[in-house]
RNA sequence: UCCGGUGUAGCUCAAUCGGCAGAGCGGGUGGCUGUUAACCACUAGGUUGUAGGUUCGAGUCCUACCACCGGAGCCA
């Protein structure tokens, strides 16, 4: 193939020739004149093609374009005020690659299930490819961000041999002769890893078999899992509100174009620094009360109760000090008050919901034994995270972050599932 | 799983009281030297989700099923 100039870089290169190679996105024309929009995953450009400039038969065949078909251009770059972008690429000689068949996606409005059935094909449009490079980004700079602090990167296994927290559903999987289930969390894991490396985190797929049908769940995510050992409470939401703020002011310095084309409220976005507001359970109770909401003392919130509360704030909200009860069995007990758990939920603003939960870990062995008798999970197969509390325990914490829904917050999508390239939920399994 | 809704051309949707199946976009053909979701003319395109029922007659009414959408619960 000819080199290639990407779109992206297309200023540099203002009245020099150049081949760019790409696709169809629209076509228009008036005669003898064809205007082609060439997107090439990086841009698109105004590709201009007049019948005096080319060959007869390149003419012929460009007329003969339709959408989505692929090209090579190769022309020289013009500032134009009339093109969109600000540059025009004059063509002088086309190859194209390849006749798109008839493009079921066009221009106009679309239902959902239909895009969804071609997500294959939408996640050529402008918001769609908007949202997954703001996804490249979120993830590339939560990585960075531990990186940079000394945290260590050790996965978690996708096969476990058991539930992490025994009460959702699992997906159960044939292992050899065995059952095996997909994760749905690699915190047990990492608190482990831990004790091995003291800050690590983990990044992977995490699956639930959860019959929920929201804009806010898959039964396929990603989180991103810190764990720290001699962490209390405290520097988890430290290091949570740091890694959020961290995440936004680089999405902010990097994706500006395309936070843009997904008319994103920026000024909402700057306004996400550090400190996040941190209210205790009971303070959330009573702003739901006073809020008229029907609420049952000592009740998990709902999403409706998520909503009422970080409406009350332009940041994102760290709640802690849950009701023991509703939180996992691993959750450390608070020394002051033991019915109420060292945990955090930060609820994103503008009704996005949980984005992040974590909390201390129990770190007493005996303590978490019972906790595990009292869930009726299976001892045997947490004899090894038992072992964390056996040979030099100690106070540790962690949370994960749910990617999906961080990237439905900063770029402002209503639902969940243009988030990840290719959704599964319960009733979606294809593309 | 529960509650509510939708299903008509490739797509988005109309179709009055139960009375001839329609439009825009997209496709095709022709025209146009500055288009931005171009415009103008012509044209092709239908098992009205599936199965049954009521009726002289069903896209429309009834029953069941299927698919999907919105919400709840659970969670990130």
């Amino acid at each position: 193939m000819a080199p290639q100039t990407y779109i992206a870089d297309i200023a540099e290169f203002a009245g020099k020739k150049v081949t760019v190679a790409g696709w169809v996105y629209n076509k228009t024309g008036k005669g003898k004149l064809l205007f082609i929009l060439l997107r090439d995953g990086t841009g698109i450009i105004q590709t201009v093609i007049f019948k005096g400039n080319v060959s007869e038969e390149t003419f012929a065949a460009c007329e003969n374009l339709t959408q989505e078909s692929s090209l090579q251009v190769t022309g020289v770059v013009t500032a134009d005020a009339r093109a969109k972008g600000g540059y025009e690429l004059q063509a002088e000689h086309v190859e194209i690659v390849h006749i798109a068949a008839d493009y079921p996606i066009s221009p106009k409005e679309h239902g959902i299930d239909f895009l969804m059935d071609n997500r294959h094909l939408w996640l050529r449009s402008s918001k769609q490819h908007a949202v997954l490079k703001i996804r490249h980004d979120i993830i590339k700079a939560a990585r960075n961000f531990f990186d940079s602090q000394g945290f260590t990167l050790v996965d978690a296994p996708i096969f476990t041999p058991n539930s992490c927290e025994g009460t959702t559903t699992l997906f159960e999987t044939n292992y050899f002769d065995t059952k095996a289930y997909l994760t749905q969390s690699g915190q047990l894991y990492m608190e482990a890893a831990a004790m091995a490396f003291g800050k690590v985190y983990c990044f992977g797929p995490t699956f639930r078999a959860e019959k929920s049908k929201t804009r806010r769940h898959l039964t396929e995510f990603w989180m991103i899992e810190p764990e720290v050992a001699f962490f209390d409470l405290q520097q988890d939401m430290d290091l949570a509100e740091h890694m959020v703020e961290f995440i936004v002011g680089s999405v902010l310095e990097n994706r500006r174009d395309e936070l843009e084309v997904l008319e994103r409220d920026i000024s909402v976005l700057e306004n996400i620094t550090r400190p996040f507001p941190r209210i205790r359970y009971d303070e959330a109770v009573q702003m739901l009360k006073d809020a008229g909401a029907d609420f049952k003392d000592d009740d998990d919130f709902g999403a409706a109760d998520e909503t009422i509360i970080s409406e009350k704030f332009a940041k994102p909200v760290m709640i802690t000090h849950y009701p023991a009860a509703v939180k996992a069995f691993y959750m450390k007990r608070d020394p002051q008050r033991p019915d109420r758990a060292l945990c955090v939920d930060m609820i994103a603003p503008e009704g996005y919901g949980e984005i992040i939960g974590g909390g201390q870990r129990e770190d007493d062995h005996d303590v978490l034994l019972q906790g595990l008798k009292k869930h009726n999970l299976p001892l045997e197969a947490f004899q090894w995270y038992l072992d964390i509390r056996k040979y030099g325990s100690v106070p540790h914490a962690g949370f994960g972050m749910g990617i999906e829904r961080a990237v439905a917050w900063i770029c402002g999508r209503s639902h969940i599932r243009e988030t990840i390239p290719f959704p599964r939920t319960m009733y979606r399994l294809n593309p």
